[in-house]
DNA sequence: AGGGAATTGTCACTCAGTGCCAATCGTTGG
DNA sequence: CCAACGATTGGCACTGAGTGACAATTCCCT
């Protein structure tokens, strides 16, 4: 928490900010990790230690949704699946909602450039997998337990992944789509997951 | 028909068999697209012109499985889209099991290593796009239909990726997967799609 | 056989990403 | 306040992916 912490934050999100903004205007591809860190104020080499590529310049706050989703899901042990699934999608929602900077902006850059989207859908694999665990111990594992909670996750991050796509790229509030969204599995959440009780 | 088509296709194959052969011995990231090219007999540059990137060199086959996806959901445009959806997915199994190549080998690498893995899901979501209109026909246009069709096409998809998946990485026969996970899907499926008569 | 088009190889380049080392800066103890 | 220490930074050089341009080669057609 002295100077040095201080500067490191404030360089980080100097990088991030020039990123978007160069991003935006010239497009992904026509700018280079050296124009970012020009604008950032430091060198090529130092804006690889923060960022180790080129594409993580722009997944900070993506990542830090999932984060909020994932805290969600573990803080309320306690309830069925299905609403713990319910309510981190309203807490990722409100998250977003509370933030300051283009968040939109940023996702849209984000969904619009294949090798952003791949970047980020990649990273929900690793949530996915996170709440395949979730599932399957709700699961009071079957025989075929495993394979099914694997799907079931698939299918809920395949949601959370298009609702955030849709609410970048159109006008759509996010609270509606989710709900929306998590309705299509409401059957095989409450079915197999009633609290662990 | 001439030599000309005959050896680019013999050049295309031979370029993805030393491709799936070094990066199973040694690793995708040892693996240069130098070495791939000398070991299958061409040019670095000319491996480039068959295939636009590394990635690619590993993705033939799972790209052919979706496009026998995409055949079969046009080729039964009468039925209900439960059933073609379904349909679909025992035709691509079908497909693989018909297949001499060690295409099991080749889909547990491309689901190990995060970069192809990203190049992978990335490349279905056009296929999410295409099943996404067929949703939404079948919807007969509600006013939120667009949105509703978006998220059920991705969820469509992120069950048929994680068969996929399961299916290469375990030894799992990939019929009884896609049942059954077809069938969290069955009631948003089936309810909004009778087929349009 | 020979002209023409497609394919290939070579060269040179840009840029992402990384290891290494020297310089610099913030921190900490005197 | 100063010196020593450790962390951060910048510069340099390198590997490897991907691309454009051009000359050489190969196949096709007449």
């Amino acid at each position: 928490m002295g100077e040095r912490e201080n500067k490191k934050q404030r360089t980080r999100r100097d990088l991030a900010d020039a990123a978007v903004g160069l991003f935006t205007e010239h497009g992904y591809d026509q700018v280079t990790m050296a124009d970012v860190a020009a604008l950032a104020g430091v060198s090529r080499r130092t804006a690889f230690r923060y960022f180790p590529s080129k594409e993580d310049l722009v997944m900070d706050y993506p990542i830090a949704w999932l984060q909020v989703f994932e805290e969600s899901i573990e803080a309320n042990q306690g309830r069925p699946l299905s609403v713990r699934i319910r309510t981190a999608g309203h807490a990722v929602a409100a998250f977003i909602q509370s933030d300051p900077v283009a968040v939109k902006q940023l996702s849209a850059l984000a969904f619009a450039h294949p090798a952003l989207a791949a970047k980020y859908v990649s990273s929900t694999r690793r949530w996915a997998q996170r709440l395949t665990v979730e599932i399957e111990r709700d699961l009071d594992g079957g025989p075929e337990a495993a394979a099914h909670a694997q799907m079931l996750a698939a299918a809920v991050m395949g949601i959370i992944d298009s609702v955030c796509e849709i609410w970048a790229t159109t006008d759509q509030p996010m609270e509606p789509l989710l709900d929306q969204g998590l309705d299509l599995l409401a059957a095989p959440l409450s079915a197999a997951a009633g609290g662990h009780s």
